[in-house]
DNA sequence: ATCATTTTTAAATAAAGTTCAATAAATTTA
DNA sequence: TAAATTTATTGAACTTTATTTAAAAATGAT
């Protein structure tokens, strides 16, 4: 009955479930679906987790804990500027969001969890079995812990020089923050039913970058003539 | 049995279908209670959609039709620079969100099902409900109208020369929506439970502001001293 | 080996979306 | 105007699926 029993069937469920979840999404996958996959009968899934909203939570619980790994991972690399730890982090979190689409899928449903989770008012209309869910309540706790990394990246950007003096670290974090999660959502190559305008996948992620990268500078880095515009830096 | 009758109809339903999910949420909200609040049968609903989710791809319709509407206000705006209209579009988005929290959750859904829309080995894996949806299939043809005004104005903005020159007005557009969308899911107070860190909601709003104004100028507007560091512009 | 506790299962329960057959209302046709 | 047909509406039946539960199997302690 040891811990790691427990902990090592808690792990068979929530792989299957992530497996699953990652194909199909949270609603269309069944218990019945994860149950099978983790080869076990379907009410000790609520042996080990509390309902299904507790087996997303506890998804959604690894996918902050990874990203956190991303951030830390970018903030010790050595011998990098502030704001060229800042481009690697955004290039990291792109391929973050696109091997694991499900993990930022989480992300975003919790983030939207959390505006209503902190409205008074709001929060007494919360599902309840979100707000039983135990995994739920231990992200409540570290949920903020990539964030706390991310300001002291731009910390460090201003006070090795390399971004502009007057930016707010909290401010210009969340900032980015905001960019980076916006672009996961709408990403992909953008395309009109007409082909009228089209950007390249590409394209729009070195444009992307780019334009955070001017921003925290605080001046254009190169006006290059017409021909060359689109090379990056 | 005329179409205006059957709009009136679709519009009683769908005006309960809102209020609903803006007070629950979708998924809690149960279709015998749009019924009951619009004074009907639960399965006349369904002589009028064809599902819960075609109800809800009715809402987003709806959604992106006032956002159009919001752009199109924006560019119409006389006498602003390129800039400026950017400015004033986000904080019209920002006011839009506020006061239609339903509406940006469906439009953040929306995009993500565009995702998976966008690629073939996906759109297999989506629900029938959603594919099947006649709302939806609307909305494939209507959901780039904002985006293509808000191309057109940053245009706008590198022509009159309130932006920088090299800017490509779709791939700075996209990146700008990303913030918009981005900040939206994140908005709100940033509160750690310990209060390690806490940036009001005004702050931000201002800082954010201010950052994409930076970087559609290209340069800092003004390296005040720290002392009134917090103010805009 | 027996008893208590934990783990596991299979079946029962219940909630909610969807369908359907029957009825009422409205419109068209004769 | 009366009959026929189409459209609108209802309430109950159907179906799927998350959740609960009672019982059985396994594990561990005395």
């Amino acid at each position: 009955m040891g811990a790691l029993e427990r902990q090592k069937k808690e792990k068979e469920i929530l792989t299957a479930a992530i497996q699953l979840f990652a194909i199909k999404g949270y609603y269309s996958t069944k218990m019945d679906e994860v149950a099978k996959r983790a080869k076990m009968s379907k009410g000790l899934i609520y042996f080990y987790y509390k309902n299904k909203e507790d087996l997303y939570m506890a998804v959604t619980k690894k996918a902050f804990e990874e990203l956190k790994e991303l951030f830390r991972e970018v903030q010790k690399s050595k011998g990098k500027t502030g704001v060229d730890m800042v481009t690697l982090l955004i290039q990291n979190f792109i391929s973050f969001t696109e091997e694991n689409k499900m993990y930022h899928e989480s992300i975003l449903s919790f983030m939207g969890l959390m505006d209503q989770y902190n409205n008074e008012e709001k929060r007494k209309l919360m599902d309840p079995l979100i707000l039983e869910s135990p995994n739920f309540k231990q992200l409540l706790e570290i949920h903020h812990d990539p964030a706390k990394l991310g300001i002291q990246i731009i910390s460090h950007g201003v006070r090795d020089g390399s971004m502009r003096p007057d930016l707010q670290p909290e401010i210009t974090f969340y900032t980015i923050w905001s960019m980076m999660i916006g672009y996961e959502r709408l990403r992909g190559p953008i395309e009109y039913e007409n082909k009228e305008v089209k950007i390249s996948q590409e394209n729009w992620q070195t444009g992307f970058i780019k334009l955070i990268h001017d921003m925290l500078k605080g001046t254009v880095q190169s006006q290059r003539p017409k021909a060359i515009q689109g090379s990056l830096f």
